[in-house]
DNA sequence: ATGAAAGCGCTAACAA
DNA sequence: TTGTTAGCGCTTTCAT
């Protein structure tokens, strides 16, 4: 790779006004600025943002932690938060934890020490369990999470009211006459799992309905666990429906309904959380609760750009708007057919 | 962020001190050392990876580039990467191009502006066809490419035998008595959709079948563009049978198969490629070829990373084995009810 | 066993 | 309008 001073050797100027053809062109002759953009052009030269990031500590990179790279909430998340970040100029650094907290720390501190200018954070659970380190990370660069509240941490938020949704959701199944219904809950120790539990219940009570604890399972946040905690319950139990805490846990448990027999929604009425692409793909297609992924990923980027470009920039939970999206899995009658 | 200067201030030593403590911690006396590490940990300091990689051109950071988040194959495959890549003690800088050549050129070049030492480059399309372009990145940097062969680029590339596994697939489709067997073949300008569809007339050649061209259809590597290819078709013939070439494309074709009204397999059969998580998802569950996701990750890591530390480690393509996995979705009999 | 000095590629302050 | 100089944080000779 060329570098600043090939090009002032070649060009016969000096690195500066080959760096200020690049960053303030206004300031060189026009002359000059050809002759030095045309060696710049021959040599196929590019600054290196290695040498940039350590004069001036831009390193035009932000740091993008998500808990799974299989679940595709996130796999729309971040195609939304890539694009946004290149709009902005800044690569996205993107990094899976697994779920696993000892990695999470890990990649954090290869960001940091890759000079990162920011973190958008995505973890299932909450950032007041690790409150010191956050607290600690936030001195240095500025963090956005999304899908929990900030609750008092010095950092910004992005999400949607988790618990309205479910209740919607729950409100939805009660009124087309479900009375027993089963939620699969991811764990309950994950904020937004917390959440849409108690939008759950909140439904119930509001149709006076009691809570069933033999309806309730926790679960990981993917097919695979919706799967098992669906087989859980119907093992002992047959409900009438099943809410779920995201589309990929309903989807693991459409299979299992679907699996044991059942039809979805003629016996059993089945709704989501999120609206990814995939729920529109199973048969029946999922009711659920649209999440705007894009927005959020817009607003997540948005909000830390906002805050890298200006330290002073205050902290701030966006609470954007989701709704419920009414499609086959809770249709009232028995379908003999899906038509298009 | 504390710098390597505030150590060797507070440790009252030079800062190549506290270098060898890092880098050669044999050099340095015990006691200093330990001094040193103390200091290290109070501030918690760690080395700036930009200032590294300024210094000694490593900056411990390969790239990755797919085309797609959301295609869940990439999404596993992603995942592996990232894993070996940590144990290897890279970075993966990840990103998506969205199928778009001109995102793709932007990414590689913004990853050659962060000194990347390697690439893993993912893309439907052939590499043939860029490559005056990849000839000349090659020269800077070592490049693996998957699913499809160097052709004699400066490169490696890591693969299955396409080809044979849907040979496999459809022959497998064939002795369970379909005929009229359709294809759903992605771009034929993509060369894993060429060897695959090579596989499938291979198949129908040695059956004795005549290739109809009524039943192919090109189709984008979604499951939206499985599920479009397969509308295409069911509106002008009834196959027996769908071999999709990718698993989401089998999962767009299942679900339009079965919005029509025909049962899978009862009415229609149905194959896919890759037997990424989702296909043990569907109901049916989905018979595909096998593509040892894991291990491709590991070998194109590999690959890269030891032509990273060694230049002159000849390219090669590394070629492994796929299988067929037999599944609900080609059952001979038509199903009442899926059983566990 | 330790340190001083140079330099990686760039930009910013200052000078001309 | 252009150039000179210094320095970002680190590693690597070369001395001591």
């Amino acid at each position: 790779m060329p570098t600043i001073s090939d090009v002032s050797r070649l060009a016969g100027v000096s690195k500066t006004t080959v760096s200020r053809v690049l960053n303030a062109p206004e300031l060189v002759n026009r002359k000059t600025r050809e002759r030095v953009l045309g060696v710049i052009k021959k040599l196929d030269y590019a600054p290196s943002m290695i040498a940039r990031g350590m004069r001036g500590q831009k390193t035009r990179m932000i740091g993008v932690i998500i808990p799974d790279f299989t679940n595709l909430y996130y796999s729309e998340f971040l195609k939304h938060v890539e694009e946004c970040a290149i709009g902005e100029g800044y690569l996205a650094l993107i990094c899976s934890t697994e779920a696993n907290r000892e990695k999470e720390k890990e990649f954090i501190e290869m960001l940091r020490r890759r000079q990162i200018e920011g973190l958008i954070l995505c973890r299932y659970e909450g950032v007041k369990e690790d409150e010191d380190f956050f607290v600690r990370l936030a001195r240095d660069i500025p963090i956005v999470i999304t899908d929990q509240a900030s609750r008092g941490l010095p950092l910004s938020a992005v999400l949607t009211d988790s618990r309205k949704g479910i209740r919607t959701l729950t409100a939805h199944l009660i009124e087309r006459g479900c009375r027993k219904i089963a939620i699969l809950g991811g764990r309950r120790i994950y904020p937004f799992a917390v959440e849409r539990f108690g939008g759950y219940t909140d439904a119930l009570n509001a149709a006076g309905i009691a809570l069933d604890e033999r309806l309730c399972e926790e679960c990981d946040c993917t097919a695979d666990g919706g799967y098992r905690a669906a087989e859980r319950i119907l093992n002992r139990v047959l409900p009438e429906a099943f809410v779920a805490v995201t589309d990929l846990i309903a989807i693991g448990a459409l299979r299992c309904i679907q699996s044991g027999g059942y039809a979805v929604p003629g016996d059993i009425a089945l709704g989501g959380f999120d609206n990814i692409l995939l729920s529109l793909l199973t048969s029946p297609r999922l009711t659920t609760v649209e999440q705007p992924i894009e927005e959020i990923a817009r607003e997540a980027v948005g909000q830390l750009i906002r805050k890298v470009r200006n330290k002073r920039v205050r902290n701030r939970d966006i609470v954007l708007e989701n709704r419920l999206i009414v499609r086959e899995s809770t249709g009232a009658v028995k379908r003999e057919k899906v038509l298009d």
